[in-house]
DNA sequence: CGCTATTTGTTCAGCGATTGAATTATTTGC
DNA sequence: GCAAATAATTCAATCGCTGAACAAATAGCG
């Protein structure tokens, strides 16, 4: 899911221009302002020849537009700027989560154009069902944005559990999910969305990583490589590297939950000892500060939180201060292992920023070996909640730029 | 340096030749017999009459020949097996260590045909004297190779400590350096290798860096995800991610030593506390045994400790079993993280393997998440020492596998 | 108002690289 | 000795990029 696309295998005459679409797509994407023909050529290196005939294809399959104000001014024939299209294809974000179902829809531009969100316990669904309420709100968002001329590419589905390649979610502890197969629970409804060459009519993927790709695609663009981590019931990260999620051997990367933090610590659902999770994870954190877990429903739990230590309350200052410090400690360690010089805290943790940053910046300035000469950047997301379905939809609009060839050789 | 190469900007027409020159000269090295042009023509899915082109370009270049037994037996004409050249460009690679200098000479096909090692107690000379005498031997190693017909056409040099991308060396704590600039000092010497497009001079690397490129282009071809774990006085790793280096933000990735494995424990030099170089380092595991420390040069450090271990040593084995313990926590929190499903144990490491592995694995076995349903292997390096070195050449030669087309326009 | 400089975008012949089919080359097996 | 089989090469056709010439459209200036 990189910007540039790498051919893996032979090199044929059609690649040439597969792989120019994308490029001259890209340079499209990426700017701030709408760029001429003439500006991607600088851009690209291509010659303005080949840049015509790459947008004429670009224009032909509505994957571009020609935006009315000039993007220069001054002698000569004005440019003509371009815009990704605000319609054509887009991708579908779906999400299933503890207490609520989201879906949304994001065009080419990374724009959210639609957002649904569904308050519910999920716990006590079966999983069948579940999949069947949101196959049944995305239907909803996708006449939607039919109305509005966007036609769903794919779909990406966000999940709070470890997923295999196949979309088999084998374990989502705080859904009571095990072994749940989405693909084929899916296919038993309608398509949602329209078959295109390339894309993956539907993605199953840890919320963590979803949410990470979110961050990595909002505006304006930020660092390239860092880690993004969901505090939420559990503790997952998402591993952004040079542009692109890693997602591990078999896509399980990012448990983050389950670094130790004190060897012979607490002992944790996972087997384990003294893992994060049971330092800074939700349940630590509210037991710590002395609120009784029973009386607060989950999606609560956070938000009270917040208010206490903006009001000032010892205990919940001193039960993030403690958490944070665990966080600390365990991102230390992350940055010392992958040298990354940014750590986005999202999920629950997002709105407990304030205190957690302090803290982990000063596990981080005394355990960190390079600290003193390259600064590592500690703040909340930039999205909002439900970021895993953003950042899902997202990485279906982004496939579309990345590899437009397909789209192009469906329709005219 | 992924076999694959991405053009970042604008695809020409010759690109695409640049490119599958690449392709079919990438499955001629990765393949295990010598394979025919017919034979590339369907594994890389180009025609034969492309392959035929692409494989007189390699021919007249001299980065393949063709190899006398036949590749296959049976009806028809026979085939003509295409091999690596054993004649052609071949890489450099230096190593500064703390008790030696390395030499050494790796060829297209990843063999090592020259190698020199020179013991000495490197620490109380300086860094210039040190690469200058690197640089005698080199030249030395750099005749010898040239009378085998190999054309040194880079350099790689692997220093214990860290790098920054202009090849700065900030720290290198037991080697006594600190911002050493490297390639200023080596530019004061006659070049030791020819200039080719596409290929730097010198890059310098940490070692464990290097050594774990070593690791990945060893033969039979492994996992193509690892962690490799350099285990001297610090330890170090060097993190291979889908068959590339993730060298961070700003290449000083790896520094596992400081991976906290118990927060409170003891103070360490980096000026955190309880970080595994306090528990698995070289001097720790000595200490433990009961060895002081004093009446034991670095480099015997490791023989003596595997010897009493051997012997069955009770203080010993208890300080294998312990450093084994650290590591193996510090392991489970990269293997929870990165959901790599291999780790390498390199340098001093490698020898003390029969007694690290166990602890290490008991380690994973109760920490990591997923270590039911997906093995983690530990295993011991195949390299042997000087591990750094021989990766440090692999990977010039590995290059220009990966990027023919600059070798091409150099030479007839 | 008209001319020139300037910049954008298009057209077109030329060229390099791949393709696919036909052709040549070389061996095994009958 | 001949047919079948497999390997490798040759060659016209095609696709996509290039470079230069050309057309379009505007600002500045007298």
């Amino acid at each position: 899911m990189s910007l540039t696309h790498a051919p893996a295998g032979a090199v044929r005459q059609g690649s040439l221009r597969e792989l120019n679409l994308a490029l001259v797509l890209g340079r499209i994407a990426a700017a701030d302002r709408p760029p001429s023909r003439a500006d991607l050529a600088t851009a690209t290196g291509l010659t303005r020849a080949t840049v015509s005939a790459v947008v004429e294809d670009l224009l032909a399959g509505r994957l571009v537009s020609e935006s009315d104000p000039a993007p220069r001014s001054g002698a000569g024939r004005p440019a003509r700027g371009l815009v990704l299209a605000d319609q054509g294809p887009a991708g579908l974000g779906l999400e299933v989560n503890v207490d609520y179902l989201a879906v949304c829809v994001v065009d080419l531009a990374g724009q959210v154009r639609h957002r649904i969100v569904h308050r519910a316990d999920l716990r006590p669904v079966a999983p069948a069902d579940a999949l069947a309420q949101l196959v049944e709100i995305a239907g909803d968002a996708r006449d939607e944005a039919a109305r509005e001329g966007l036609t769903l590419v794919g779909a990406a589905l966000a999940v709070p559990g470890l997923v295999d390649d196949t979309g088999l979610v084998r374990l989502a502890p705080n859904l009571g999910w095990r072994d749940v197969p989405v693909p084929a629970l899916l296919a038993e409804h309608p398509p949602l969305v329209e078959q295109v060459p390339g894309v993956p009519a539907l993605v199953v993927d840890n919320e963590a990583n979803l949410a990470a790709l979110g961050e990595l695609h909002s505006r304006p663009p930020g660092p390239s490589s860092f880690l993004h981590i969901s505090g939420e019931v559990g503790i997952g990260a998402g591993i952004v590297l040079d542009g692109a999620l890693f997602r591990g051997v078999r896509g399980w990367s990012g448990e983050i939950g389950h670094l130790p933090v004190h060897p012979e610590g607490r002992p944790c659902r996972c087997g384990g000892q003294g893992c994060l999770e049971q330092y800074a994870g939700q349940e630590a954190i509210v037991t710590a500060a002395g609120l009784a877990r029973a009386e607060l429903p989950a999606d609560t739990a956070t938000a009270r939180l917040a208010e206490l230590a903006e009001a000032g309350d010892p205990d919940a200052l001193r039960a993030l201060h403690d958490a944070g410090t665990a966080l600390g400690v365990a991102v230390a360690g992350v940055v010392n292992l992958l040298d990354l010089d940014t750590v986005v805290l999202g999920g629950g943790y997002a709105a407990l920023a304030p205190w957690l940053c302090p803290p982990v910046l000063a596990e981080i300035a005394s355990r960190v070996l390079t600290a003193a000469w390259s600064p590592v950047t500690v703040r909340p997301s930039r999205l909002g909640a439900e970021a895993a379905a953003v950042g899902a939809a997202g990485s279906v609009a982004r496939r579309i730029v990345a590899q437009p060839a397909g789209w192009l050789a469906r329709s005219g």
